[in-house]
DNA sequence: CTGAAAGCGCTAACAC
DNA sequence: GTGTTAGCGCTTTCAG
């Protein structure tokens, strides 16, 4: 009903922005003045871009980056779809920082252990045209990404290969760590060392396993109730520690498969126990050092792992045609105390 | 020196990708058909639309999402500026959740801690027309984001105010977890109860020891030596730690006034030490429940306040002119050992 | 040093 | 049902 304040031209202000013909407008000069002064081109007569930069505050104008990159045809963003974007993942953080230094823009997003996200999130990044992708896979088929590939999407995997295309790929030597963490208990006079580790449906899951498996057939050793995997559920954890601790063989030792394996473990047992057995973990712990006993692990080089990521992205952004690279980096003993309790 | 390979057109296929003029011709029909079927209108005859689909599969077409937004004026995607990413965060999660649920897309970046980045990277927010900004803020002075205010873009704060501007804000009531966590000592029969916290150049490092401080003198106590602020550093903490416990009259409790604060205390104690001194600390920490006594802590309600944040953010969107809110959110006492130590 | 005009890839009036 | 066409806000030849 009511008519706007009066005023023709001064009522409440359009929400539409500014753009640089407004400023140009504003400023009585032509828009290609107002790119150059918004790019900082020298070429500008002192004048002019003073008339327009105060037509910039006097508009309030903010130059629009969608149209620009449109424009230009490049985003400056590198996507990293990773299972849990605000999780300690100093792989990322790596990313992050390397990302930054090279002037890119970084958008994260959570598969949050999801194979349709997986898929949803990383066409969604095709179709942004970012400049390249960096993910931790979950899926167990990457086909769909084959076209992106081909339509020269960089694409680098980290942490597991992808599955049924070949892409870059950057992660953990899961037997070496495997094989360390077996020796390191062994020569502390361990004879019956268990294993207890995530599914072996995932691949790094089925890696750690079978490396596990191979350490004691190395030893001559049979594998009887020494390897358990799965789900990681307290209920299996804890099933898996009765028949591991309390045969007619009972282990002296135990290497955890994960780093959530290794916290529903030591949920398990009680302050006793842990002061009694051998533990080694796989992955590092944040507050592993107040743990009582501390907790020896085998850290993976997570900030080596996600330089190398966004190195290998680059190289491949800069050439296309590069042979697929697959880079596996050893992981590190840290010792702390649980993992060097004699037999 | 060398020309293409024979086969004029069908040399090395050019880098660029196809647009939708491309599929159109390709297809045999008008670029706005093509529009239709790449956004499923159902206004297409069954015939065009097999064609138009056969031909993006034949050229590999994926439709660019940046035209897109361009053309559309939004974008479908929020900011979120946080301390840091990669790093547990439990508001960050919900916010993504959140968003998702809402269909729209997440562009996560971390201020680390860092004044000049945080302006960057919220800068940079505002020019890619981001639909609205989650910030956890870290400057002093955010008064450069008047401007954007103003100019309809919806910003929120997130765990501390802005400064400078007035914006819509979603925090934890400080003065409550402080005065909780004092109760709950002194219930158990503390009466030298000390904190030791963060600096109070930081908003919520002064919030906290305000609230301490004004604990003691409602109850009737001196401040002497029982309030420590300052870096988080492990000298200044075991310094700290000194003057409260081992003073003529020496604290048998203390209340840590943030994570970093409370994990650098628990590194400076022995095993022996941490068995008889109370602890409450702000801040849940993930592992506390394996700490030896588990650690007794005042938790924020993140997930209330990450889908807080997104609730504002949305209303803000929905409606400008809505006045501005500050929400303020309790947090809660969880009782795992440490805190219930008797004087 | 500056300005007019074309076009990045897409959507949406508006004809036919 | 389908095609024509004019922009979204920017950068950039190419003339002045």
């Amino acid at each position: 009903m009511n008519p706007p304040p009066s005023g023709a031209d001064t009522g409440p202000r359009p929400k539409r922005r500014p753009t640089m013909v407004d400023v140009a407008r504003e400023a009585g000069v032509a828009l290609r003045t107002v790119s150059r002064v918004v790019n900082d081109d020298p070429t500008v007569g002192e004048t002019n871009a003073a008339k327009v930069r105060s037509a910039i505050t006097a508009l309030n104008y903010r130059p629009d980056e969608r149209a620009r990159q449109l424009r230009l045809g490049a985003t400056g963003t590198i996507g990293a779809a990773v299972r849990r974007i605000a999780e300690t993942n100093p792989a990322l953080a790596a990313i992050e920082h390397i990302a930054r230094a090279s002037g890119l823009t970084l958008l994260a997003a959570s598969t949050d252990f999801d194979e349709a996200r997986e898929h949803e999130i990383l066409i969604s990044m095709c179709r942004q045209r970012l400049e390249g992708i960096i993910v931790e896979p979950i899926g167990e088929n990457h086909g769909y990404l084959q076209p992106e590939l081909e339509a020269g999407m960089p694409i680098v995997a980290m942490d597991r290969p992808m599955t049924g295309i070949s892409a870059d790929c950057v992660m953990t030597d899961n037997a070496a760590g495997i094989g360390t963490a077996f020796h390191h208990l062994h020569q502390h006079g361990h004879r019956r060392i268990a294993y207890i580790g995530d599914s072996e449906h995932i691949y790094s899951g089925r890696e750690r396993a079978n490396a596990f498996r191979a350490c004691l057939t190395g030893h001559g050793q049979a594998l009887d109730n020494l390897v358990h995997t799965g789900d990681i559920t307290a209920h299996r954890i804890r099933t898996a520690l009765e028949t591991a601790l309390h045969g007619p063989e009972p282990a002296t030792a135990l290497v955890t498969g994960n780093m959530e394996t290794t916290i529903t473990v030591l949920r398990q047992l009680d302050p006793e126990q842990a002061s009694r057995l051998a533990i080694v973990g796989f992955d590092d712990i944040p507050l592993a050092d107040l743990l009582q006993p501390a907790l020896t692990v085998i850290a993976q080089n997570t900030t080596t792992i996600g330089r190398t990521a966004v190195e290998h992205l680059q190289a491949r952004i800069t050439n296309p045609d590069r042979p697929i690279q697959t880079t596996i980096i050893a992981p590190n003993l840290i010792t702390r105390g649980s993992g060097e309790i004699p037999a």
